[in-house]
DNA sequence: CAATGACGATAACATTTGTTATCAGTTTTA
DNA sequence: TAAAACTGATAACAAATGTTATCGTCATTG
């Protein structure tokens, strides 16, 4: 529980001050949870209800297209925020799946609790802002790389960021990352 | 310069409360402006200092990738915000150009502007994160509909939302926002 | 430990999509 | 108003990508 705790406070004051008081009274609202791999903590069509911060290993965002294919979207490491953001504000459906790739442990962040956050906290508004920001930063990027580069250059882009990749995620959930078939991502892969 | 204001000031209050005395002084900040049909607003490689509210008119926003093309990524219509909001909130060189399809007036929002909101409105925290939050959610439903649908299906979609659209933007731009060759669009237009 | 399933490479083939060029109609510009 | 640029359709061909199936290896599970 304390290092859960310790490392998601490191990753707040990352974005804001937060006093000692303010933190004392706020994390104890914190969940902690342990989940297995393969295991799914959000199911696309519920409504998103928490922000899962990861402490340690891996998650995969991922939804099932109008053809019954799963599309995985997004891997979240350790240290990152993970959720159906849109889902999770609007407290629409959501359109994602999120499963575990590994034995992972999770933080556990409720709406409720973030918008207690915006009047509790002094800087709540402010750390509002900076996660919506951060969260809209991740999918420029992403939107941008979709655009402009192509599929094998995204794929080295994508080892260069996250050199043990390969070790933990299966390469086809990889090829659907990048919206390409595993066979094409293996023919691009042996013969660059 | 009356209207052009009351424009914005109806999608402020949209998103936030805003007391009279506070728009008084918080609105003559704002610098109105006419642009011209294809002139550039901002360039790649600049930094975007302000934030472009579309009063009346159209602006497209794309970049240009590795090979010399220009991909269209975005569309901002009347009442809409248009920026590239990471080169904004970061001051970093941006990827993106903006640029008039039609004549257009937009009011501009520096980031001086924005960050002093952020102190003087009482809401200005919030409005921030929730123009964040509209940011992201754009965002998100664009990158989802190019995981999850065809180009012809995006093409349908986007008529359906915007049904003027084929009156006001040539159609290369929509291919090239659907990230397809305009040849193609053509085919698929015709072929349905 | 045996059976099952997951994984990635590969081949053969089908389909999609891009490229280049041409043309006719329209709009813009000098 | 004449020339130039822009626009969208179309054809022919090339390249990229998907689909299906097979196979060997490895991990998981009962």
């Amino acid at each position: 529980m304390y290092n859960e705790l310790e490392k998601i406070k490191k990753v707040i004051s990352h974005y804001i001050e937060i006093s000692n008081e303010e933190w004392m009274s706020y994390s104890s609202k914190f969940q902690v949870k342990e989940i297995m791999k393969k295991e799914i903590i959000l199911s696309q069509g519920d409504i998103c209800r928490d922000v899962f911060f990861v402490v340690d290993g891996l998650l995969r965002v991922f939804f099932v297209d109008n053809n019954g294919e799963e599309k995985t979207f997004h891997f979240s490491f350790e240290n990152t925020f993970s959720a159906d953001y849109e889902s999770f504000l609007k407290k629409i459906p959501s359109n994602y799946s999120i499963q575990a790739l590994e034995d992972t442990t999770i933080v556990l962040m409720s709406f409720e609790m973030l918008h207690d956050g915006y009047k509790i906290l002094a800087n709540g508004e402010k750390l509002g802002r900076l996660l919506a920001e951060e969260y809209f930063f991740i999918f420029n990027d992403n939107i941008q790389a979709i655009y402009t580069q192509s599929p094998i250059v995204r794929y080295n882009n994508l080892i260069r960021k996250f050199p043990n990749i390969l070790q933990r995620i299966p390469q086809h959930y990889i090829a659907s990352y990048l919206n390409i078939s595993s066979v094409h991502l293996s023919r691009l892969k042996n013969s660059q």
